[in-house]
DNA sequence: GCGACAG
DNA sequence: ATCTTGTCGC
């Protein structure tokens, strides 16, 4: 495959100055959760969208898609990768949700443009970057206390905040993604805290994506 | 030149 | 990301 990294890092930086951050939001009826995981030696994408009810947070609907793998993992170029599949399991997706939590960084990115961006852009819909680990950024240390966080900052400017969302846990990288600001992403991404690392729809898109036991029983029990 | 590097 | 045994703490 040829793949012209240079061009791609070109085109984060044209598209990153397409992102809206607002911190207005309309009432909110769903919430939904991406994640991607891989089959057959990563030949294989599987892109999970789930759709959660507001603010019961109990799944409504969930889609997958597969696809060929069309990259490699390249930190920085992590979007072009995923989301291909998720714009397909988007589609398939009959209740859309008005926000979506994104498995990586929105615009705590190199470019301003992670995979929340990216997606959010195409899909036209809300999105935050909830991430398991730091991509770029800085950040005073964190309390060992749930709930403790801190600006996540390149320079002078904010790209985002890193959260203790559970205790005895590493924290969780939180940016804005698309249609959504600094301190909604925040909000939105505690209110979807229920005891574990991950908020409810991250949980369920990653569960299901990467075929974690539980999830691959209520898979078998639904279909 | 060197280290760091979402998933 | 993925695979994987035991171990620790709540």
């Amino acid at each position: 495959m040829v793949l012209d990294t240079q061009q791609l890092r070109k085109e984060q930086t044209s598209q990153a100055s397409k992102i809206i951050l607002q911190d207005e939001f309309p009432s909110l009826k769903l919430i939904g959760g991406a994640d991607v995981g891989f089959e057959q030696q990563g030949t294989i994408t599987r892109a999970v969208i789930v759709v959660l009810s507001w603010p019961q947070l109990e799944l409504v609907e969930y889609q997958i898609a597969r696809i060929p793998t069309q990259l490699p993992y390249i930190p920085g170029l992590l979007s072009f990768r995923e989301v291909p599949g998720l714009m397909a399991a988007w589609e398939k997706i009959q209740h859309k949700p008005e926000l979506v939590l994104v498995d990586g960084q929105g615009i705590a990115h190199p470019r301003r443009f992670g995979v929340a961006c990216h997606f959010g852009l195409q899909a036209n819909v809300a999105t935050i970057g909830v991430a398991k680990s730091r991509l770029c950024g800085d950040a005073a240390e964190l309390d060992d206390s749930p709930e403790s966080v801190q600006p996540l900052m390149a320079g002078k400017n904010q790209l985002g905040w890193v959260l203790r969302s559970k205790k005895r846990c590493k924290p969780l990288y939180v940016s804005p993604g698309y249609k959504v600001g600094f301190s909604s992403s925040l909000s939105w991404v505690k209110q979807c805290l229920k005891g574990y690392r991950l908020p409810e729809p991250t949980r369920f898109a990653d569960g299901i994506a990467s075929n974690r036991t539980f999830f691959k029983r209520m898979n078998e029990k639904i279909s």
